[in-house]
RNA sequence: GCGGGGAUGCCGGAGCGGUCAAACGGGCAUGGCUAAGGACCAUGUGGCUUAGUGCCUACGAAGGUUCGAAUCCUUCUCCCCGCACCA
């Protein structure tokens, strides 16, 4: 069929223009409906315009937006760009152009693609991060910040990328590397910088937990927040307290030596005159690893001559400085458990330090009853009453038994057992015990015990028999196993079920895991987590130490000692030191004339850098430092709620009506960076009393990466970079955002891929064909039945953004309309449902077919549940069972036969009769035959062959000439 | 090393205890329409078999549980993504 060639561009245009006249997506909050703040993470405008990326997370923010709008909320959709940054700089220097007007031209581009993309966005309010009516709030809240004691400026060894030229946060070093950077080895120098007290807030940022997020995203947060509880000792050394922190109180009896970090800003204080040369040496050496290396490099330390006195045991302990000690985690010294501590264990043996003996033993009963707990209650939660063993490896014998003799005799092991039996409700008589003298091995030799941890393989059988000892010959009837792994596992699991596979190791190192104490005076018998807590609180009640808790968060260094981004609002004036800029001289405006290359830019602008004391009028100077971008970007979210306000970052009474924001959409990648600062944020602003909640984002939801059609993640070195402007240009935007969502589910990780615009633009032909040219006849019960099961899994794969599974779903309701026709009625409602994927044809449509306004502010349509009828549902499918029967003749008769068929006759049983004569049509259609429908019991029925027998219920037999 | 997520047909991907030889799309094949091609439409697309049947082999590998497993359990292999000497 020869078609007109629709033209997507004009009609996009036409309706893009129409919404923005009309003011269609703007809000306000002065609603009847409920609000609704829908926002995707505001991008970083690049000189190199959208990538593929880019629109897929629009456009499932748009989808979102434009369905919650349907549904009946107010919804505030916002765009804004984080204008300021590293990248814009450089570029700029690089073409010879101002960063402003460089980043300025980028923000054009990306709005009028963005537009293309026929995002739903309320534009009048826009937020450009490099605006001094955004970026004058920022110097706002950093001297608020400051006011209230959340501001610092400190000392201390700071992360810095050569490549960008400036300091770095902590959450901006990756694996060593620069996060711009990643050929780009951080270094770490001993620099004063501006920092933020995000660490005040650590205990509440990790209430993440709580949040509807993606799991991935809330460990990842907990994980950098990193809490863990301890107890901090004081050792004496050199007659001075040193502190030091630690998780294992309870191996306190253990420690045979300090370390110091070798970063750690008191160290020299620790070294005797002799030892010196040595240190000196050693730190030198240091001197020229970067971060990275430091990482791989081996434990090296140098001992520093003098000693600390172990607060519990008197004992004298070298202290040594070490290059794997960090000097900003705890109080950069660690006390050196080797017999227990993997690094402490390795440490030693490098500079041969004593080990002394283990301080800790494997509790068999805890160990035991653990893995026995596992091992059973998959047994007893299948009801078997089957019989299972415990096997032991002759390789490894000092493996202790699971399970001992429940006879009167009971060692740990059994009492464990059989707690866990009476637990789990599990009877049983007895239990092998497969013993000899590894027990003794496992539990006395304390020389071996500490390299004895548990990793092979072991099965379980419980043996019911009478109690007492085992002897030779039931020994030979049960089968106790000596085999390699395979043939063990194979052999027990197939005769006697297996239970599972439990692990230990025999491997040299140090014995970490939780334990008996022993060897550890009055504290020898307890269990370590009982024992944490005792000597605990026996250090507090000697002032010797305290309980305390410890995180891995740092405080967030923002100063950058780069051009394009917000001025720190400070003045240093010689005689008042550090002087805040008064509110009334915000805000602090960014010189335009500065010199890039030397240093730090705005130190090149003379007449910006001198001012005078606001304190004293005397001559001082500016800051020269700018904010990390993070900051911008950690309150836009904000801003947006009241984008124009002069007076005031944003007017209370709009940020209680719109925020928090209701649905975040964005990729993972700032699980640890944005996610945290913009929390962090949020609660120091609700304790200044700006705010009245404490998360910004109820819900988030993570976009997966979009890779390109080699598999490779996009980048222009690979040449796999797909603009979508090209796409949409070639296929239009409603194809390109139909075909984004049709890829994969919009939380996985996909590819890109060419072919399949190719298909949707192909559907999107035919709708528009279709509508084009639309009669509307009355929906039959089954093309109603099928849109409002339409409606209802519709409307839930888009709640849960399963748009993927939308699309599929409108695709097929598709083919029944074109087959069937369908009402006026229901043709609205069918456009209503794809205008959230494909809006300007929609539009187009809902036009054409004489809708009002909008189609993207019509309602929602609600599924009547009544109509849908699961029965024809049923009859359709066996409808087209018999379909694909005829189909499956004809092919064979044809291939066979070569002969032509024209004619097929159907024979069904009485009941099934009418239902298949009311399909005759639909057989014939599909089949190309003439049908003819038989009851078999039908006297007069052609049936030349005598086929009619052959019916069976829901399988009508046939015959075909 | 630790933590998280994966592995499904020629490809992309649904499915997450029965209705599964596996949705949907792509590719390919056959037929229709064409002068022809494109577009479009229809059908097919693990193997063998058959007038619409039946059987076998399949959802990374191996075992197990179950009346029944792509789906649950165990172990292993490989891939991705975070964190990484945090005491």
């Amino acid at each position: 069929m020869e078609e007109d060639k629709i033209d997507f561009s004009e009609i996009e245009k036409k309706w893009q223009e129409r919404w923005e006249k009309n003011k269609a997506f703007v809000v306000s909050e002065k609603s009847g409906k409920k609000k609704f703040f829908n926002l995707e993470m505001f991008p970083y405008p690049s000189g190199f315009g959208l990538h593929m990326g880019h629109a897929l997370n629009y456009t499932i923010g748009d989808i979102y937006a434009r369905f919650k709008r349907m549904k009946g909320f107010n919804v505030l959709y916002p765009m804004g760009y984080d204008a300021f940054g590293l990248p814009a700089e450089n570029a700029a220097i690089k073409a010879g152009e101002h960063p402003g007007k460089y980043t300025e031209k980028s923000m054009a581009n990306f709005m009028s693609q963005q537009k293309a993309l026929g995002l739903s966005y309320d534009w009048s309010r826009i937020v450009k991060t490099c605006a001094p009516e955004y970026y004058g709030w920022n110097q706002y809240f950093f001297l608020k910040f400051f006011e209230n004691g959340l501001v610092e400026r400190k000392k201390s060894s700071v992360n810095f990328c050569a490549k960008c030229n400036t300091v770095l946060a902590n959450e901006q070093v990756h694996s060593g590397k620069c996060w711009r950077h990643e050929d780009t080895d951080v270094e770490i120098k001993q620099l004063e910088q501006w920092f933020i007290k995000t660490t005040k807030y650590s205990e509440e940022l990790l209430g993440v937990s709580k949040l509807e997020w993606p799991e991935r995203i809330k460990l990842m947060q907990e994980n950098w927040i990193g809490k863990s509880e301890g107890v901090e000792i004081d050792f004496l050394i050199n007659n001075e307290i040193w502190k030091i922190f630690t998780t294992r109180a309870d191996t306190i009896f253990g420690v045979t030596f300090m370390v110091v970090s070798s970063q750690h800003p008191r160290l020299m204080e620790l070294v005797t005159e002799k030892q010196k040369k040595e240190v000196e040496k050693f730190l030198k050496k240091l001197k020229s690893v970067s971060e990275k290396e430091l990482e791989e490099t081996e434990k090296e330390g140098v001992f520093t001559g003098s000693y600390a006195v172990n607060p519990i045991t008197g004992e004298k302990l070298p202290v040594y400085a070490g290059n794997f000690v960090l000097a900003d985690y705890g109080s950069g010294m660690v006390m050196a458990v080797p017999a227990h501590d993997s690094r402490d264990f390795e440490f030693a043996k490098k500079y041969k330090i004593p080990i002394k003996e283990v301080v800790i033993l494997v509790d068999g009963e805890e160990h035991e009853k653990e893995e026995f707990r596992r091992t059973i209650s998959a047994v007893v939660q299948r009801k078997s009453d089957k019989k299972f063993m415990l096997v032991r490896w002759k390789e490894f014998p000092w493996i202790a038994p699971v399970v001992g003799g429940i006879d009167g005799d009971e060692s740990a092991g059994d009492a464990a057992v059989r707690e866990v039996l009476e637990e789990t409700g599990y009877k049983v008589r007895f239990v092998r015990n497969l013993g000899g003298e590894i027990e003794s091995h496992f539990f006395a030799d304390n020389k071996k015990v500490w390299r004895h941890r548990v990793d092979q393989p072991v099965l379980l059988e419980l043996v019911d028999q009478k109690h007492g000892e085992v002897s030779a010959e039931e020994n030979r009837k049960h089968e106790v196993i000596w085999l390699d792994e395979s043939e063990a596992i194979r052999k027990i699991t197939h005769k006697y079920n297996s239970v599972g596979i439990l692990r230990y190791s025999g491997k040299e190192e140090a014995y970490t895991s939780y334990g008996r104490l022993v060897n550890s005076g009055e504290f020898s018998g307890l269990k370590s987590e009982e024992a944490i807590e005792r000597i605990a609180s026996y250090l507090e009640k000697k002032k010797l130490g305290r309980k305390t808790v410890n995180f891995k968060l740092r405080d967030w260094l923002v100063s950058r000692q780069r051009y394009w981004g917000t001025p720190i609002p400070i003045i240093y004036c010689d005689k008042c030191g550090i002087v805040p800029v008064p509110e009334k001289d915000l805000p602090v405006l960014l010189p335009d004339k500065v010199k890039f290359g030397k240093g730090n830019p705005l130190a090149t602008a003379k007449s910006w850098l001198e001012t005078k004391c606001p304190k004293c009028g005397k001559k001082a100077r500016r800051e020269t430092d700018t904010m990390d971008t993070f900051f911008d970007s950690s309150w836009y979210y904000l801003r947006y709620c009241d984008n124009e306000n002069k007076k005031k970052p944003f007017n209370s009474r709009k940020i209680d009506y719109w925020m928090p924001v209701d649905q975040y959409i964005g990729g993972a990648e700032h699980a640890c960076m944005h996610l945290i600062y913009a929390r962090f944020f949020t609660k120091a602003l609700r304790d200044l009393g700006f705010l009245k909640f404490s998360e910004p984002f109820t819900k988030l939801f993570n976009q997966g990466m979009l890779h390109g059609a080699d598999g490779n993640k996009m980048s222009k070195s690979l040449g796999n970079v797909v603009n979508p402007i090209e796409m949409i240009e070639k296929y239009s935007a409603d194809s390109l955002r139909l075909n984004l969502m049709s890829l994969a589910s919009p939380d996985r990780d996909s590819v890109w891929n060419e072919n399949g615009i190719e298909s949707s633009l192909r559907f999107i032909n035919k709708l528009v064909n279709y509508f084009s040219e639309f009669k509307p006849n009355k929906s039959s019960e089954k093309v109603e039945s099928k849109i409002n099961k339409a409606i209802k899994e519709v409307t839930e794969d888009i709640e849960n953004f399963k748009y993927n599974l939308a699309v599929i779903k409108l695709r097929a309701l598709f083919e029944v309309i074109e087959q069937e026709g369908i009402s006026k009625n229901d043709s609205e409602t069918f456009l209503k449902l794809i205008s959230v994927f494909c809006p300007h044809i929609a539009e187009e449509l809902w036009e054409k077919l004489g809708g009002k306004g909008f189609i993207s502010l019509a309602e929602w349509p609600v599924a009547d549940e009544k109509k849908i009828n699961l029965k024809l549902e049923e009859e359709e499918k066996k409808v087209d069972r018999l379909i694909s029967d005829i189909l499956n003749i004809v092919k064979i008769i044809s291939e066979r036969e070569k002969k032509k068929v024209g004619k097929a006759y159907v024979y069904t049983i009485p009941p099934e009769l009418k239902m298949y004569q009311e399909n005759k049509g639909v057989i014939s259609k599909k089949t190309g035959l003439e049908i003819f429908v038989f009851a078999v019991n039908d006297k007069s029925k052609i049936d030349p062959e005598n086929k009619a027998g052959k019916a069976k219920p829901e399988k009508p037999a046939i015959y075909l000439e």
